[in-house]
DNA sequence: TTTTGCCAAGCAAGCGCTTGCTAAAAATAC
DNA sequence: GTATTTTTAGCAAGCGCTTGCTTGGCAAAA
């Protein structure tokens, strides 16, 4: 292949530019401008997350996911090592979303009675669900089969320490009476009623997100014991 | 090649066909005597419903299933047209059953109140989730998306039928003052907290079908205005 | 003799992923 | 302040394998 031409035009960056030397682990990326920098990463994750979401993991191809995200087909893996780890990275950033967002939430009811604080939760967790880019847990709630054993066991704590979020909450609402079944399948029935809403829910439809949370608290707690022990 | 005893009472007809009543088709099906069979088409669908649920159905083959089976790689098209039609008459089956058997259990509580009603639909739902030859349902669930828009549409029916006999007794229940949420999103929100269960429950761990039951109850109806409208 | 149920082989398409390469941009050296 | 090197991000091609499904045949039953 004779092809030595080898030209580098206008190698030059920006004239003036401190060469920033530090480099602080974080995120440095970031050069200066128009360049779209880091995050075509992220543009695969959610043109991955989006389409895993609407047509499961094994009959989505990495080559789908790279046109999705305007690339050829074997770039995506410059990025992810395997379609696999890419399904991965769409479940722990979606958790990681979810657990910072109900983490935020959380101080503005903390000394609330238990109703108002499951209510937040409730609420915060049906926005995550429906909200805006929200492919992201669905994903995660749908296609863990996917994973292997060490990738299940990954997310597996941050489902925990999500699930350790509602805990408290409800035992309370246990001893105050408003809720009558045991704390442990109370949590995982309303966690399955919430999570289920993604298979019908729609936006465009009657309802909105606070009928629905209005709907849930109605039927999870009882409002004579609630005001009872308020 | 364990080929079980087909526990499948014809109390469905023939699953798979079109619902044409008409049986002159020049197609005389059933022989006289022992000889197997339609029942390597059921051992087909119970293969694949095993199957599609625990890998799903773009990462099952149809060489998965035929093995499964005991049978060759060719050999389940002389039963099923296509995969896809395997997996619609799968769906169909489950559908099927679980009318089937809510409707056998339906007049055992038609005279009681409706929260006794209630417990009915709720056993009834849990047990064919969760029971024996509990496949098919968890997979017309979860893998509706690989179905074309006939079939979807076929299923849709099938879910209405379903619904249809849970909306009177949770009207009768709102209109009682034991359910405070609006019927639509109740039924919604149950079903969800119900079917959910199939991704957590484990038979050999600690709570039974039955304690599912009561905890179910417990969090969706109010005990103190049930008793009150009795 | 026809029908039924299945086997055995294989085709064409599509799959995940690898490889060799290129060319900007950034970092480093002069 | 320029020259060189390294890094980053991706393209283009394609390999080896798997996939759903078809085909031709055949033994046993009807």
């Amino acid at each position: 292949m004779p092809a030595h031409v080898a030209t580098v035009p206008h190698a030059t960056p920006e004239p003036g530019l401190p060469p920033a030397p530090l480099r602080a682990r974080g995120r440095p990326r970031k050069t200066l401008l128009e360049r779209d920098d880091g995050n075509r990463r992220a543009a695969l994750l959610r043109a991955a997350a989006a389409l895993f979401r609407s047509q499961g993991f094994s009959a989505t191809t990495t080559r789908d996911i790279a046109a999705a995200a305007g690339m050829q087909s074997g770039s995506p893996f410059y990025h992810f090592k395997s379609k696999d780890a890419l399904l991965f990275a769409v479940m722990q950033e979606g958790m990681h979303a979810a657990l910072a967002r109900q983490r935020a939430a959380l101080p503005a009811t903390a000394k609330q009675p238990p109703q108002a604080q499951l209510r937040g939760l409730v609420q915060t967790h049906f926005q995550v669900l429906l909200g805006p880019d929200s492919d992201f847990i669905p994903v995660m709630l749908y296609e863990s089969r996917s994973l292997n054993s060490d990738q299940r066991a990954a997310l597996s704590a941050l489902q925990s320490e999500y699930e350790a979020l509602w805990t408290p909450v409800l035992a309370a609402l246990h001893a105050s009476g408003a809720l009558r079944a045991p704390v442990g399948l109370a949590r995982l029935l309303m966690l399955g009623a919430l999570n289920w809403s993604v298979q019908w829910f729609d936006a465009s439809k009657s309802a909105t997100v606070d009928d629905l949370v209005d709907a849930a608290l109605a039927l999870f707690i009882d409002a004579g014991a609630a005001k009872a022990s308020a």
